[in-house]
DNA sequence: CAGTGGTCTAGACCACAGT
DNA sequence: CTGTGGTCTAGACCACTGC
């Protein structure tokens, strides 16, 4: 346990107790910097650290306030389909339905914002748990940014996985619904027509190109998104 | 612009273009030292930053070297249904359907690991956006821990804004998943029963103690969870 | 054993926002 | 104007770990 650890530790634990509440002022760093004895780095660390997890916001001449809590963000997993069925203890398989390479009809290009003229490798393909259809995934490719995506083995290898060996590093926006199961989910998770399906859609971007769509559907009841509630965003030290 | 700030950004560059991919061992510490011509301690604070946001992982003797993209985590806002509704543009309303005080069950009990014996305020809400039903709220608020929940006004408050005022900070836990629509969710959100719904589940602890549970439904396409991608987990510096 | 990251220090200068 | 945080420095000691 690090002296700034410690620091941060302790005055987490006055704010999450109640003791130094909404509005509070702490004290002054270099009120911090003589009761613990040490370098004013020292406790600027553990403040800022505070102030990344949103305790605290830190005003030059105010000095710090504990914030009160308000929009909460959480943090969600998303993991691969593989890992999610291992975590299950259930066997995992992977079928390829159908693979077609085809232009973005206009609709797509609109809605993601691409050239005109893109080419999608599109792959639909079902993901399996212990014999049984747990998540059915529809997928479209940007060949003008991934070209070897066109001869990628789909049939065995998920294109999730064979794309984060071949595009380094990306963001990605998710979006998570409930809907009722399309003809096509429902044929492949054996499900009925209209029942309700958990969709995580995500659009994959490197450097600003459009990299991948994903859309995948899992049965309710079947799959949960579990997340821990996180008090803030990682900005500061040096936030972006 | 800070110079760690701008050490961080410009290895951030290299990663995302993919100069440098996974595995790579990026320069020490001590020759960026030697490159920006600065601290160590101004390098130190730009590697913790891309250590904590996921892109390198440190490591004595070895280096630091480039992760690759693994367990994406994506950060979910959970906001007050009231101000969802606000973003979408329409009035705000709520009705408070039920209320009641009781002992907890012994499923509850177990479920949530509570102390036998523990008392309920018990509410059932819907919220409405514009005239029409929009979430169907069911809360239970543990009396031993905020015992002026058995007075609250819920009749005119929702529970979650109250009890942000009440108390002042406290760990949750999130859980989404997709199911049908409940009778009491079909008939406070007309809709048709068994039709799909997206189901938030809120846990929230305040020092370990157990302070609430709620449950959110809303229709299926009514609401969309919505999240960026966030590289890795905030832990350094200071790190766990 | 030696190189690497992890942490800390004592001091400094600056920008900023209240007074 | 002055107190506060934001950042940086030059140097130090330590723990770990792979050579």
């Amino acid at each position: 346990m690090t002296l700034s650890q410690r620091i941060h530790d302790e005055i987490e634990a006055r704010i999450l107790a109640g003791e130094w509440g909404p509005g509070f002022r702490i004290p002054t760093e270099y009120e911090l910097t003589e009761h613990y004895a040490c370098a004013r780095m020292t406790v600027s660390k553990a403040l800022s650290q505070l102030a990344r997890e949103g305790y605290i916001s830190r005003n030059k001449r105010a000095g710090s306030v504990v914030t009160r809590p308000h929009t909460q963000s959480a943090v969600i997993e998303i993991h691969q389909v593989r890992d999610e069925v291992a975590t299950l203890g259930l066997e995992y398989d992977y079928r390829m339905r159908r693979s077609t390479i085809r232009a973005a009809s206009g609709d797509e290009v609109r809605r993601f914002g691409l050239d005109a003229g893109t080419i999608w490798r599109e792959v639909v393909a079902v993901h399996v748990a212990g014999k049984r259809p747990f998540c059915l995934e529809e997928r479209l490719v940007n060949l003008a940014v991934v070209p070897e995506a066109a001869d990628a083995p789909f049939e065995r290898e998920p294109a999730g996985s064979w794309l984060l060996g071949h595009v380094p590093w990306s963001a990605a926006e998710h979006s998570v619904s409930a809907e009722g199961a399309t003809a096509l989910a429902a044929e492949s998770l054996a499900i009925a027509p209209g029942s309700p399906c958990l969709v995580i859609e995500r659009h994959t971007r490197h450097a600003d190109r459009f990299v991948t769509w994903v859309r995948l559907t899992y049965a309710g009841g079947t799959h949960t998104l579990v997340a821990r509630f996180a008090p803030a965003r990682p900005d500061l030290p040096g936030g972006s």
